[in-house]
Order: structure tokens, then sequence, then C-alpha cells
DNA sequence: TCCAACATGTAACCGGTTACATGATTCA
DNA sequence: TGAATCATGTAACCGGTTACATGTTGGA
């Protein structure tokens, strides 16, 4: 899990409590990570059982008394050394792509629905993108920080250009699509083809031993575990 | 969870096993999603539970019996209703980005080693994905479902065009990083920024006043709940 | 009057991974 | 002899989400 080192992250540019932390969260690496409350108390527990920071109650009379959290020593340096080492691949799992690749199931109709609904997701998450570089300058420029603000600006800009990919696939898989002959999905809905599967594995396990090594998977590629 | 229909699609093709169905996942969706054999028994047993599958056990005498599952018409209507279904906007968490996003606290030549590293990784990826793609095209010849092998190319193609957009970035990030002033990053590699986050805090608060609704987050676009 | 913000948490659940268990057969 | 394949599972754990609990203050 890295929620630790992106806390440490945040306390690295200065002392606060959990509830400020899911502000931070919130506003500024909410489009690639999420942070519930619930799961953010223990963690700063469990950081401060390992003496990466430390906690000191400050007691409040009309609210409830905040807990401050201090990076130390020792969390800056696994901080430093966290974000030195190379990441693992991301492994991903996309529900959007299993029902592209049933998309035989249903009719074309059906699933280009399902494609073009993707694509507005993805305009209204850009134009999402596009209000938050405002507000990334912006409060770089408040809180004094703007050398940071290049690197955030960068998180963000992975995500447009992802984002354009996905449209452009997704627009070009439409159009082939539309283009295929009805009969390519049958009358029913449910035409799908049918295949012996004793056969099937056999053929996967020939093409697997021709394959020069890992043959097709997504994984693998220099694992280090976190 | 999706893995239930991920099972439900592999099974409308023909009756089959959970190790039959691990081998298929394998070797066609596992770029996209992985499945253990520990979590696929599990699941047909629900699947079984709920109707939507069948099980007859096959007795063999040299080897453990074979449980094979076969899709029931609820199944079948199921699988078509989700598959029809738009999909909710994959909630992502990458660890890359935060190593990116706290970039300002390590040196130029420790945040672009960990960016050509990932580059690496794109790369060897897009090449397995090419072995992919012949993989699918003899896998679907040989067992006559040409029809649905449109598909499950579509779903390398947009892993491959993701995976360009990611190099891409990369590149262009580390020639804007090497381009930065040495002194952007300060002589120590601890030196970064500080705030103070009450006043980070007022700021954010602020802008997300300003900002018309829902303001800069990457969820929230129609969420159905599956 | 009622909801949002402040501020902290616990508990149950959920999807998924890792490790462990069993036991025969086949191939290097 | 020892690893890989066939074939099934259970149990512990892990990161994360949802729901629930508590109690004050300030604003619509």
């Amino acid at each position: 899990m890295s929620l630790k080192h992106g806390l440490l992250g945040f306390l690295n540019y200065g002392p606060m409590t959990g509830y400020e932390l899911k502000k931070l969260f919130d506003t500024s690496v909410a489009h690639f990570w999420n942070a519930e409350l619930s799961q953010i108390y223990p963690t700063l527990k469990q950081l401060e059982s390992e003496g990466l920071v430390e906690m000191k109650v400050k007691l409040q009379a009309d609210r409830p008394n905040r807990k401050v959290y201090t990076i130390t020593d020792d969390g800056r340096s696994e901080l430093v050394d966290w974000l030195s080492r190379p990441a693992d691949p991301d492994q991903v799992r996309e529900p959007l792509m299993i029902k592209v690749f049933f998309g035989a199931c249903v009719s074309k109709e059906q699933i280009t629905r399902v494609l073009r609904h993707r694509i507005e997701q993805l305009l209204e998450m850009n134009a999402r993108y596009e209000r938050g570089c405002s507000v990334i300058q912006s409060f770089a420029a408040g809180v004094g920080l703007n050398r940071e603000a290049f690197f955030w600006q960068l998180t963000i800009d992975v995500g447009v250009k992802h984002n354009e990919a996905s449209i452009r696939w997704a627009e070009e898989a439409i159009e082939r699509i539309d283009r295929l002959d009805a009969s390519f999905f049958g009358t029913s809905p449910l035409h799908v083809g049918t295949m012996d599967v004793r056969r099937a594995v056999e053929i996967l396990d020939r093409l697997k031993s021709e394959m020069p090594e890992g043959s097709f998977s997504a994984q693998a590629a220099g694992r280090t575990k976190e």
C-alpha cells in the first residue's frame, strides 16, 4: 500500500491532522488516489507506531481535539527512499474491457451505447482536469509551492493524455463496429459462437509452448514487491 | 465485482471447469483482468447458488474429478444484461503518480530514473501485446470464433494505445525535468517547500466554493453501482 | 429547524492475494 | 528424483469501502 507514502508526502509539506490530509487528498490527488478518513486514521496510527510520524494532541474548547501529525527524520528518509524506487507496473482491472471482450454476445447498438457512455464520462473528466489545472496554479501560488506545482501538473497531464487516447480508441471502435455486417452479430442477441473447450485449451497450451517465454500476459516485468 | 461476469462470459462459449477457466483467463484477458483459482472456485459456487450456472461432476479414474460448469438461461440473460449496462468509470490507484506528485522531494536523477524504468516496462508490455495479437488470431481460427476475435483484438488495441500515450508523456516529462534549473531542486534531496496547512486548507475551501460544482476530483460521473 | 463542517474513530464487509493442503501422473 | 500438470479447495491476510457512532458549532 502506498497510502502510507502519500500521507508521508503531504506531512513533509508540514504538520497536519487526518482531517486536513483528507481535504488535501480530495483536492489534489483524487484523480489517481482516493482515501477515506476511516482508512487514514488507522494508517496514521500505524505510521506513528513505526516511528515515521509523531503525534501531538491540540486541545480545543469548542471543537473536538485535533491530533496533529509531524513527519520524523525516519519518515522523511523512508519517503525519499520509496520515491526513488521504481514502481511496479500497475495491475489494472477494467470492467469495461470485459464488456468489450464479450461484445459479440450483444447487439451492435448495445455495445456501441456502452462505448458512447464511456466517451461521455471521459470528456467530462477531462473538462474537470482542465479546471484542475487552474486550481493547482492558484493553490500553489497561494501557498508558495510553485516548484512543487510543476510535478502536480504532470500528474494531471498524464490523466488527460490517457483519456484522450481512450476517447480516440472508443470512437474508432464504434466506427468499426458500425461498419460490421449485421449478420456478424446474428439475429438473436444471444447468438454467440461456442467452442470445444478441451480443444481450445489444447491450442492454448501449444501456442504457449511455442512462445519465447512469459508468453502473452500483462504482469511480470521486473516485479520487486514494495 | 465482475469476475462473476467474466466467468459467465467464458462459460457462454461452452461448459468448462474452474481450472480451464483459469487457463483461458491467463491467456486472453490477463492484460486487464487477473483471477486466481482460489477466487474462481468460490465464485463458481456462488454463481451456482444463484442459479446462473449448473455443475456436474465428471468422475475420472487417474486424475481428480472434474466439476464441469454450464451456464443456465438465467446466467445468459444476466450476462447480456450486465454487458449492456454502461460501466462505472474505473477508479484508479497509481503509485507511480504519487511518486511524480512528490517528485520535488528527490533529485532530478532519481525521479527521471523512475520514469525511465516505467518506459521500459511499457515497451516490454507493448511487445507482449504484439505477440498477443497473433496468439488471438491463431486461437480464434483454431477454435472457430473469428467473429469474437474482433472484440478480443479491441481490448488489446486499447492497451497498446494507453501504453503509447504513457510512454510519450513520460518521455516529455523526462525532457522537461532535465531542462529544469538545478537550483529548482535545491542542493539537498530533502529540500522541499513547506506550507502553512491552515492557510492551505482555507485556500482550498475558497477555490472549492468558487468552482461550479463537483469541482476537481476524478469520481462522480453518473455512478450507477453494479 | 435542519444540514454542513469540524474531528475522531470502530466494525462489518468485500474483492482479491498468498500460503497451505492433498494426491495422482507424467516427463525431463 | 524432482518438478510440472491436473484438479480441487481452505484460511489467513490485506487494502479499501460503507455504515455506524458521537457531539459541538455556525449558517441557510
